[in-house]
DNA sequence: TTTGAGTTGTGTAAAAAATACACAGTATTT
DNA sequence: AAATACTGTGTATTTTTTACACAACTCAAA
């Protein structure tokens, strides 16, 4: 096969000029970073998109990507492009998967690595005053430039399966919830009803949750406690694992 | 930001041919793929590695892979790795994550995107003739070339995660196999002891094993029956998900 | 042929977790 | 003051998980 680096004949040690020569000649490809990036709104989870600024793509929305600079770190390059739009840093962020399809890109063979984030928009709703940046709700999003929508399809399967496992939800919300709050995002990610009473007892049980002695304000309707997320006790006591359950 | 190739001003649509220049001058960054491949044999999970073919890593072994053509899609180049190293195709082979760091490969900027893949080691036996290619206790295992010894433990663990939530187990098993096979390969990739008789029961209980009512062969003890895993039967029943649980 | 080693195959009882389910109380709006 | 929309709480039932023991079988070695 052309331009293996490695070859099953013992004993042949290439040099790393020779390395160096093939890296810098040949196999050479465009690389960009994805994200997409979640949020939680109106008891909906939202995707922050972008009209593309392809003339090919005129019209459709596009996920917030960049490329990557060769002296750039994968993880920076995502930061930053979060960073560029939303104004935050600190947030969650997680690669999901590598898109390389040959013809993904009109411009040639760019592989794009997906990462999704998920921020808390009432944190960030100052930053969108371009019309051209909007949120969308994901279940109502049927196409996009590139192969957006399968990174966004991608991204939102891993994660629902991620929410189920990790301490991912509070991420979308302020650091005061209610539990009702909370249960509107495990139930819109997961788009299912859950029953009130035992959605408490579990996260009751779990022990993560503090009552920081304050209630809602604002709301048009008796107002609930406000918890945080303990963090620091989740990472102490948090499972190693479970069981076969296929 | 320089070389962005979205902008926050509104109205700002890129020809192609800016997009093009971009892609093809500028941030060009060579592509491999390595493939951490998993086996199964006298009761341990094993790695398939090949020994350096650089001089710098002389001496230390290292996963396999190659440099992506411009031309290649990235699952067909983590197939032909496979292909080329084991002379199997139709194995399990799934992407793990992509990694960058700036200065993971001496001869430059190379990025790599990790897959794992699970193989029956029977099977294959006969291909290794080759004596720079092993197979290595998992768990031996303290230095790699490059990052590779991150790169596997990421696989890893993606695997012990994975293996508890789909039917991969089989892959490492000939199609045939017996409950202890099967029990050993849970025990040795979760690198726990599970209670016999309650694993039966939890896979019975399943009920996508299939007895074809086979004995063990050359076995120096009692031998057990041999089960088929029904993949069709699997793919209608799987469930959907599970519940929080973290 | 006997014995020891190493395994197979099987069931039940107890504990833990998940589920289904109803009503009185409170803040807000009209 | 009435309507709306939520909060907060407990129990009984079902399901799942866990812990645990013994007789029978095959092979290999004495």
């Amino acid at each position: 096969m052309a331009n293996s680096n490695h070859t099953n004949q013992a004993a042949t040690i290439k040099t790393l000029s020779a390395i160096q020569t093939e890296v810098k000649n040949i196999n050479r490809i465009a690389l960009s970073v994805d994200c997409v990036i979640f949020g939680f709104d109106e008891n909906k989870l939202k995707v922050l998109l972008i009209r593309s600024d392809l003339k090919k793509f005129q019209g459709l929305w596009s996920l917030l990507g960049d490329l990557v600079d060769p002296k750039e770190e994968l993880d920076s390059a995502a930061t930053r492009i979060l960073k560029q739009r939303t104004g935050l840093d600190d947030v969650y962020l997680e690669q999901v998967k590598t898109f390389g399809c040959i013809d993904r890109h009109p411009a040639g063979r760019v592989i794009t690595v997906a990462y999704y984030s998920l921020i808390n928009i009432q944190h960030h709703k100052l930053q969108i005053l371009d019309n051209e940046l909007h949120w969308h709700d994901v279940n109502d999003i049927t196409e996009l430039a590139f192969d957006h929508k399968q990174i966004l399809d991608t991204s939102y399967e891993q994660l629902q399966r991620r929410v189920q496992e990790h301490p991912l939800a509070f991420s979308l919300l302020p650091k005061k919830f209610s539990l009702r709050e909370l249960q509107n995002v495990y139930e819109s990610i997961l788009d299912t009803k859950m029953d009130r009473r035992n959605f408490r007892k579990k996260f009751f049980a779990m022990d993560f949750l503090v009552d920081i002695d304050q209630m809602e304000q604002d709301v048009p309707h008796r107002p609930g406690k406000l918890y945080n997320f303990n963090y620091n006790k989740y990472e102490k006591k948090k499972k190693k694992w479970v069981g076969i359950d296929f």
